[in-house]
DNA sequence: GCAATATATACACAAAATCATATATATGCA
DNA sequence: TGCATATATATGATTTTGTGTATATATTGC
């Protein structure tokens, strides 16, 4: 991942804050993102599919769900460059982590035991 | 300077050049510029009025010339997604800084003489 | 197979960003 | 004042990016 990649990235509101969000709560899926962003699920999909596309993104599914997480791969200035900027701009997710602690029919996380039978 | 237009400044490839650029040499004014990259005058110009508005970079001037440099008030944040992403792409502006060392009629640096005397 | 849920994609359009070119402004010096 | 150099800006064209809507695909459970 180059530099000039990363930062169109993180140039559009909506990428940035999923980002963040998914830094933040580890990984989450679809439906979680489009109710944390309040945002139609074609958009908040097209968005994540750039994301993965650019590996900045890597996904798992669980039965119908897909979860993104931040690609663990991805050179360590990366992780810095997403970590600097988590610590210092926590308002620009604080609501849609308040509507996703909020939201009823979360998808059951099972990653240990998916991993565990694998 | 919030994290949104952080990101769209670095998200094109001769911002993102022209602050590394920059961050490496100190200052620099809109002929170095020009030259390391290898475009043309306006073009240069209108990105670094950009960089300016936003607040990332700020100006001297000193006869004709106008200084850039990185804007020192800037939030720790900021400066550290410059840092990291800067020690990662050196190969970015490797040609440029090549090429600015290589330039004819630099203009003299007289920072120390013009704080000395002002 | 069929319905329900979750996710992905295609397409036409709108909006935003970038660009080349021409021109304006500012400074230094003869 | 007049000219040379450096920098800034305006304008219209072009390119890139983002969007809404409709629809396709995938999975689950009946």
């Amino acid at each position: 991942m180059d530099a000039l990649t990363l930062f169109k990235c993180l140039a559009e509101e909506t990428r940035l804050k999923t980002v963040l969000l998914i830094r933040d709560q580890g990984e989450l899926c679809v439906c979680e993102l489009t109710s944390a962003l309040e945002l139609s699920q074609p958009k908040v999909s097209r968005h994540l599919a750039q994301l993965r596309d650019c590996g900045l993104l890597t996904t798992r599914r669980v039965g119908q769900w897909v979860y993104y997480s931040i690609n663990g791969e991805l050179p360590d200035w990366v992780h810095a460059v997403i970590e600097n900027t988590a610590d210092d701009n926590g308002q620009l997710t604080a609501c849609c982590c308040k509507r996703l602690l909020a939201m009823g029919d979360r998808p059951q996380r099972n990653r240990q035991l998916c991993e565990a039978t694998t």
